[in-house]
DNA sequence: TGTGTAAGTATACGGCGTAAATATACGACA
DNA sequence: TGTCGTATATTTACGCCGTATACTTACACA
């Protein structure tokens, strides 16, 4: 690939010399990889509505039929972007060491997957609803391999704990819920106007009728903090300390 | 019920009326409370992606233009179903009568809820992407008011065990994500082809590549189970043991 | 019985996903 | 060097979508 990609850039520098210029990069411009950064970039920056064929096609200069090479359709294309973020996962996880503290290297290994998962969400969540919408509405055997490879490391580290293959469904079916459940919840807007100075009024509890949802209105402004990663770490413990046990 | 209404059109108020079935003419066939039926049942039938305004105006007999009226756009129709569901949800836990075992009240109190929201969505499990992308989506204070009295309601069993403002919040954090999780991961499709007897190949393992994925072929069988209503409420306590505790 | 108003219709516009046919640049080979 | 097959991108076109705007019609009430 990285090989393709050299001869590209050598046609590009002009062994032809009676090619114009914007004849040059007129093919060989497209990969499925830049296809999916673009998109992806495209979503960071102006939501997931925001995405069409032909706006994504315009980004790359180019029409929006040339985009169907590289993915089949919008369905695929978002099932890309899923994919994408999961390489994202895997370049994570390669990079950081694995701290290798006290507790044992199953659990540490899950947390370290649900860490990195958190941070990949955090830098695109305009993309997170695709991971409860695409990637659970596939069956588990047609997910891109990314994501089979993440399944296939949870289970792995799983076994590794001891689990009989009842507790490890178990265990995995807890970590996935609760991962996906948390960066679902946590990482999306709760503010109502983030201009207006006063947090009352910025989260808008002007509109909460007051003796319907005394609680609510007390505590709204506490609920617009954050778990963090330490939330997530905590509820995983206890998700793992009550799943991985044994009778 | 007909004279009230009546008044409130008098009076002009942005209320709905929902004339007597004997009157249906041309007109006073649609109120909000049909359109968001019809389009709840369009959705459990035939999925989220085949719901527009044409084809939901169609199933009411009435141009799609008609629909503008009750729900603002189709934006506002998605976030109508959310409050749907939860008015199923409001339902389902005054019809219950709660079991009053031997668990705290307010624990069984938010088992209780769990368990109905995970009944509302077993129900129409079509609709459930819409909690983690339309509901999560709307700022806190903008959601609709059953939505809103369903935070209430947990907020304020939390209140009831006891927990200071700081932990109420993170227990009630736990308790959306663990729950909007699971029910994201649990109900939905996980066969591959239903009509295949083996059950290998229903699940399209054969798409697996097996060096690579060997855990998660061995594995997947038992993955297509599902945790059930079980899983939920084992989950449920777990966190709400870990967050509710007092350091 | 007339009249104001809410309920529903008609029409139109621009954008969408994508099927199908078409044009074109490039690699390979003569 | 020329030409040819093929991968690559474009063009065109179709039907569906959401919805703004202007219109018609049935009803409530005077």
């Amino acid at each position: 690939m990285a090989k393709e990609e050299a001869k590209e850039r050598a046609r590009g520098t002009g062994s032809t010399p009676a090619r114009r210029a914007s004849d040059r990069g007129r093919y060989g411009r497209l990969s499925r990889e830049r296809v999916l950064a673009s998109a992806l970039a495209l979503v960071d920056r102006e939501g997931l509505s925001a995405l069409s064929m032909r706006k994504l096609g315009a980004e790359l200069g180019v029409e929006a039929m040339a985009l169907y090479r590289y993915a089949e359709g919008k369905d695929g294309l978002l099932d890309g972007l899923v994919e994408a973020l999961y390489l994202e996962l895997e370049e994570r996880l390669a990079a950081e060491p694995g701290p290798g503290d006290g507790r044992p290297a199953w659990r540490g290994g899950l947390h370290r997957i649900a860490r990195a998962t958190y941070d990949v969400c955090l830098t695109h969540p305009q993309a997170v609803p695709l991971l409860t919408t695409r990637m659970l509405a596939v069956p588990l055997a047609q997910r891109p391999l990314a994501v089979l490879k993440d399944h296939e490391r949870v289970l792995a580290l799983l076994r590794d704990a001891g689990l009989d293959e009842t507790r490890t469904c178990a265990a995995f079916r807890a970590f996935t819920a609760w991962l996906l459940g948390y960066v679902s919840t946590e990482l999306r807007p709760m503010v109502d106007n983030a201009d207006e100075p006063d947090p009352a009024f910025r989260l808008g509890l002007h509109r909460m009728p007051p003796q319907e949802l005394p609680t609510l209105r007390e505590i709204a402004p506490a609920l617009a903090t954050q778990g963090g990663p330490e939330g997530l770490a905590v509820g995983l413990d206890a998700l793992l300390d009550r799943f991985t046990e044994s009778d």
